[in-house]
DNA sequence: GCTTGCAATGTAACCGGTTACATTGCCTCT
DNA sequence: AGAGGCAATGTAACCGGTTACATTGCAAGC
């Protein structure tokens, strides 16, 4: 491998005005600058950016370490952060602790040396952990994850925000009998969004004891929700999913079971992932503008990375809500459409 | 920030000691390890990568080059890298030449020092160009881009055999009268499904002057197709799309129109992006097992960094054919159908 | 008792850049 | 002419690890 040292004695000078001369540093004659220049073009040399991030204490790039690698999250997420990563020169380490969190800690660790900053998301258990292993020296920031207590930067979704608003756009168009299909255990998104359904089902209708239905963000699960409810009869008008592949799932089940969503049973879903606007009613969601929330997140960790020891304040993200057709009200009652309900159970 | 030295200090060793403690090599008393495991802790010592990376020489991560972040297509190749990365406990560092043909080689040196391999995506345009950037001391495998000259390795996708395949089976369906709506002009991928396209329907049907459409990936473009097969009154029967989001337009458009997709008119992508699976009717696709790609390159990558030198033959995956509900024939007749579409074209 | 051998530990060079500081050489000013 | 100043260039230390080689100390063998 060609060396600047290598460099230097081909053009006949010392490496500091070799390495100078590649930096564009304007000590140097324009002469020997292009002797050296010369020299480099005619051995080919490119610099070990390695060994100049030792010298220079700067990596120019940033660590990303994610839980896992599932979904249009991370997708877009990534596309957000790259685009703002991009517009300053930096370049994106990609680390995915593929849903152990045992393995957060180790994660963080092999950045050290390697990046100038990191962007942290947490996985749902022991997020406190992986907090902790963030080392003060390297300055991070924390996607998805309050964490009031640790002073750590964030920039997060208004989870229960945007459930507030569905659910009360929900009881606008005139849906009264409300379920709610939560998803993971220990999901802090899925918490969020459920605790915003329930404040704002109380505030508006005065409902104290909603229909809540676990499911795990799945397809599958949110299908087994829309079963669940058929068979069990339930007086249900619409179903508000806490993400969009849930309520996917919901759809399908229902459509196959005669029902009409959108006209007779309403059905919302959270993301805005893109297969929301191509399904069969186009479903109703919130976009988590998740892009948004990975360019917010490298900007301040931008930010943070020029002016070390700033606390910045967490940004939270206010998702919008997108009204699409499975939640447009046919001609048929409240009452004909719970009856039909009813009807359809039995037949599925 | 805390160094080698100022564990070994702590420990009151020397550094040859300390770092050979802290990577278990076995020279060290079990008493003197402890000692200097103990001081590590202490300090909360933890190693630099990048020092670590420069006098090992390597690096223990592998640079992936795409030419931009658009579409499904980027996901699902970085979930399969990503995959066999993890598995050999290798980082992943990201560059995205934001569609600019010209950064692709700064890109490429901008990675010389900081990973053991490179995985790269080369651009439509200038592709050329850039293999002949890479350097020959850094394994390389070049994703999607056939170069038999140049004797870079490389995996990609059989487009032509997909597209030939599906060809095959649209007539197999029943459908004669086939329009093919192309990507954008100099695109690798679309030019390949359009030769596969021609080639077939010349061995199956005898066809010699196929009806092209051009189009440019984007599912606008898609739709223009369709609008203009409906307002030139075309006499067709299928369209295949060269991917799936033009399918998807023009599935719209039809629908728009009134024409019942898969009965009176079939319509194929190619892809098999998740959304294909969601639209209605569903959509018959090629799946281009983009993740197995990934992963295919990343461990053709792990074998050339292992035993450098070696010439690999460029490994070709075939795509699958996924039929669904948008190439099902109805009841009508292909002669009802073509009128059909002519009656329709009036009135959108 | 003295050499030999071996394991544990220490010293210092090295990876490939950058840069503080030293040196050189030339021009200008008195 | 000599001092002073300044720009161009060179020397060598340094970034934070790893490791070849040197050194030390102890047990075994003669």
């Amino acid at each position: 491998m060609v060396t600047i040292r290598d460099v230097a004695r081909e053009a006949g000078v010392s490496v500091a005005s070799a390495s100078r001369a590649l930096n564009n540093h304007d000590n140097v004659t324009a002469a020997t600058r292009d002797r050296i220049r010369a020299a480099a073009q005619r051995l080919s040399y490119v610099p070990h950016s390695g060994a100049r991030n030792l010298t220079r204490q700067k990596t120019d790039s940033i660590g990303v370490v994610l839980p896992d690698l599932f979904g249009e999250f991370f997708s877009e997420l990534i596309r957000g952060i790259d685009r703002i990563a991009y517009a300053h020169g930096l370049q994106l380490l990609l680390s995915n602790m593929h849903g152990n969190p045992h393995e957060a800690t180790s994660a963080v660790r092999a950045m050290r040396g390697r990046v100038d900053g990191l962007l942290v998301m947490p996985p749902d258990a022991q997020h406190q952990h992986l907090i902790e292993a963030l080392s003060p020296a390297v300055p991070a920031v924390l996607l998805n994850c309050h964490d009031p207590r640790a002073g750590v930067p964030s920039v997060g979704i208004d989870n229960e925000g945007g459930a507030r608003a569905m659910t009360r756009f929900l009881v606008e168009r005139g849906y009264r009998r409300i379920v709610f299909v939560s998803g993971p255990r220990n999901n802090r998104d899925s918490a969020a969004r459920q605790a915003g359904f329930v404040a704002a089902l109380a505030e508006v209708t005065g409902e104290r004891h909603p229909l809540l239905i676990a499911g795990d963000f799945s397809e599958a699960s949110g299908a087994e929700a829309a079963r669940l409810l058929i068979a069990g009869r339930m007086p249900i008008d619409a179903i508000f999913c806490a993400n969009d592949m849930m309520a996917v799932g919901c759809c399908g089940v229902l459509a196959d079971a005669g029902i009409e969503v959108g006209a007779e049973i309403g059905v919302a879903g959270f993301d805005d992932i893109p297969i929301a606007h191509y399904t069969a009613p186009s479903l109703t969601t919130m976009n988590a503008r998740i892009a948004e929330l990975g360019a917010a997140a490298a900007e301040k960790l931008i930010g943070l990375i020029m002016k070390p020891g700033s606390r910045p304040e967490p940004t939270v993200l206010a998702p919008q809500l997108i009204a699409r057709l499975s939640t447009v009200r046919g001609e048929a009652s409240r009452r004909a459409n719970t009856s039909k309900i009813l009807q359809k159970g039995k037949s599925s």
